[in-house]
DNA sequence: AGCACGCCGACT
DNA sequence: GTCGGCGTGCTC
């Protein structure tokens, strides 16, 4: 008897030859250990077994049987397989996705591992009184929470449109509570950073014991211990989670929320599988004939589209907690001030009026900058020398702090030069503004008032993050400048002034989103502006004060953003109206690929004709000392995905036979963001 | 993805 | 004379 068992390396699966006391217990959805290579051991799952010895390798015998019953259940695996055929990538890397880290063990403690019998859960009380029953929803939110469930008897996703603190959770909550009372399964996605100990207490006091929660930053027994109980017979009703919660086994799934459902970081970019889980969760819900509930506050265009086609219900939520009111939006011209010379480093007079009179009031300030470190770069004054990152095609951005400069692709740091290798002169002028630099002018511009940083470089645990944030709101500084970072979705009570300091950045990046995520990012954080009966007030500063897009974005006018959007979109096939597929190459050789890049695109036009464009070199064309070449694919909605994704290995394989082609390294990101 | 095998520089 | 650098080849 062989078994043909998935690992958790970039391969479908490898046949193992079943030794004979095995044969009862190994089967589908069990564990094994099993020996790869040279002597490398690795656990894997028994896809299915079979009499078939494959041919041309000498067949290895699994070790060991960890399961005595299956730990993947038969919806999991169709789940898994989905993700790989439409994620275009193998069945190991899903595998890999999708069981915590504990339950593959790839060394000697695999076998060391004791035989799982039942799947033994804790004996808490699931019975546990709910004790903040203080919830009744207001009428409007009454309304919304009827719309949604008329839309779910004849739609099986539904946006909810609600604007900051309108309360979706409230919402959320109810419909949850609804859905457990009919015995059945809720999964509340939410980005990893916004999963926060605020939103999990105030679950936690609705749903006690019966929820469980699932983040990436939990210890590995702590997601086992999770994994296991949903795999159990007295799984949690509720799981809050991020991403990858989705993978996670469910028995009677009922509703799924994605909270927050334009989030960028709901797309895992690397490594592989490149899955968006959103629509992963909404193919999950289908699995399980449940509802999903996509919320936000600015919806992703993708997700609107279809509510305004009338595929996804349609439910829309525009007061204010308590009435409170929609900050005003102050566009500032720093063109202008800047050719008047009036700017005091990032700071336009206009801010600088507004920042003080709320210092002066001891109200609190939120300064979002798109970048972390001190400058983008630095530049030699004399010959114009910019230190560049060994193994990737970009800038190494300045920390002064650390007096070290970093590449942000890679994380490649070394120090500052005390003089520049070209020409020997020992000035440097630096370029571009990051969150430090703010911080720094700051303290110049505003004596005596207190700051907090908030980028990847001050909050790199979740630990960290939430101490600024719990600091900004014991008012514990005066001002909160950061990246996007502030503006996932926290409530701050005293923040009177949000500064957008430099809009223009995030507008003019060379991608049919920029705008798009512009309004997104830029809505957001200014709705972090006034809380607690404080009306905000938010300066945005751009230099292109006059453009359509920015006067948008200050009228809250989303509907005209996304209508011109869309024009521009289907004139040109952009998603929603076409499905993206990027085809990556990547090699070491530069030249070589730039001949297998364009051997591709050949062989790719053969079949797709014009729906193949490029190969071209993407902004960041080298990344740990690979070059890279990119080629995308436009396929239309309507297009058979498995005939595309057939006709996409066929050409991966025949590039890979080419003994040229070696060391050739070829990926997909499907649906890129 | 790892990890072993393999061929060239600075050390006892 | 060896230790070890990471290039590249393979995994049932």
């Amino acid at each position: 008897m062989f078994a043909d068992i998935t690992l958790p390396i970039p391969f479908d699966s490898f046949t193992y030859l079943v030794p004979p006391a095995m044969e009862a217990r190994v089967m589908r959805g069990c564990r094994v250990v099993v020996p790869l290579g040279k002597n490398k051991i690795y656990t894997g799952v028994v896809l299915n077994t079979h009499n078939h010895a494959p041919q041309g390798v000498e067949v290895k015998a699994i070790m060991k049987v960890l399961d005595e019953r299956p730990v993947v259940n038969e919806q999991q695996f169709k789940f898994w397989q989905w993700i790989a055929n439409y994620y275009l990538c193998p069945l190991g890397d899903v595998m890999k996705a999708g069981l915590p880290g504990a339950m593959k063990p790839t060394d000697e403690r695999a076998l060391k591992e004791s035989t799982r019998k039942r799947k033994g859960s804790k004996a808490t009380c699931h019975l546990s009184t709910v004790n903040c029953q203080l919830s009744i929803l207001n009428p409007v939110q009454q309304t919304a929470f009827n719309e949604i469930e008329t839309s779910f008897l004849d739609k099986n996703v539904t946006l909810l449109h609600g604007v900051t603190s309108s309360g979706k959770t409230e919402i959320y909550i109810h419909l949850i509570d609804k859905c457990l009372q009919q015995g059945k399964q809720v999964l509340y996605l939410l980005p990893e950073i916004a999963l926060t100990t605020q939103i999990t207490e105030r679950l936690r006091c609705y749903f006690g014991d019966k929820m469980g929660v699932y983040h990436s930053k939990f210890t590995d027994a702590q997601r086992l211990e999770v994994y296991q109980r949903q795999a159990s017979d007295q799984p949690y009703q509720l799981i809050l989670g991020v991403r990858s919660s989705i993978f996670l086994p469910f028995q009677q799934l009922g509703l799924v929320i994605v909270d927050e459902e334009h989030e960028q970081s709901y797309k895992q970019q690397e490594p592989a599988p490149r899955y968006h889980a959103r629509n992963a969760a909404i193919m999950l819900a289908q699995m399980f004939k449940a509802k999903t509930l996509l919320g936000t506050a600015t919806p992703s265009f993708e997700v609107y589209h279809w509510a305004h086609k009338n595929l996804y219900g349609y439910v829309q939520l525009t007061q204010r907690y308590r009435n409170m009111q929609l900050p005003t939006i102050e566009v500032v011209d720093t063109k202008e001030a800047k050719r008047k010379r009036l700017m005091k480093g990032v700071f336009s007079p206009r801010l600088i009026e507004v920042m003080k009179t709320a210092l002066e009031r001891k109200e609190q300030i939120i300064l979002f900058q798109n970048r972390r470190g001190f400058s983008s770069f630095i530049e030699c004054k004399t010959c114009g020398w910019v230190p560049r990152c060994p193994h990737c095609d970009v800038t190494l951005t300045l920390h002064k702090k650390t007096s070290t400069m970093t590449c942000h692709y890679c994380g490649y740091t070394t120090r500052i030069p005390e003089q520049c290798p070209a020409c020997e002169e020992k000035k440097f002028v630096d370029v571009g503004t990051g969150t430090e630099k703010v911080e720094e002018q700051i303290a110049q511009f505003f004596e005596g008032a207190t700051t907090l940083r908030m980028d990847l470089d001050t909050a790199t645990t979740r630990t960290q993050f939430e101490r600024i944030i719990s600091d900004f709101s014991a008012h514990k500084a005066d001002i909160l400048v950061g990246t996007q970072m502030v503006t996932k979705g926290l409530d701050f009570d005293h923040v009177s002034v949000v500064g957008i300091l430099d809009a223009d950045t995030m507008l003019n990046l060379p991608d049919f989103r920029s705008y798009e995520r512009t309004f997104q990012t830029l809505s957001q954080v200014a709705g972090r502006a006034g809380r607690n009966n404080t009306a905000g007030h938010v300066i945005l500063q751009t230099r292109s004060a006059d453009s359509d897009i920015i006067r948008q974005i200050t009228q809250n006018d989303y509907w005209q953003m996304f209508y011109t959007q869309m024009i521009e979109r289907q004139l040109f096939h952009y998603p929603p109206f076409v499905r993206l597929i990027y085809v990556y190459l990547r090699h070491k050789d530069d030249e070589l690929l730039e001949h297998l890049a364009d051997d591709m695109g050949t062989r790719l036009r053969a079949v797709f004709g014009d729906r193949v464009l490029g190969p071209d070199r993407p902004p960041v064309a080298r990344i740990h000392s690979l070059y890279i070449r990119k080629i995308m694919l436009k396929i239309e909605r309507r297009a058979n995905t498995d005939k595309v994704r057939q006709h996409l290995l066929s050409i991966q394989q025949q590039m890979l036979a080419m003994p040229i082609a070696k060391n050739l390294n070829i990926y997909y990101d499907v649906d890129p963001l």
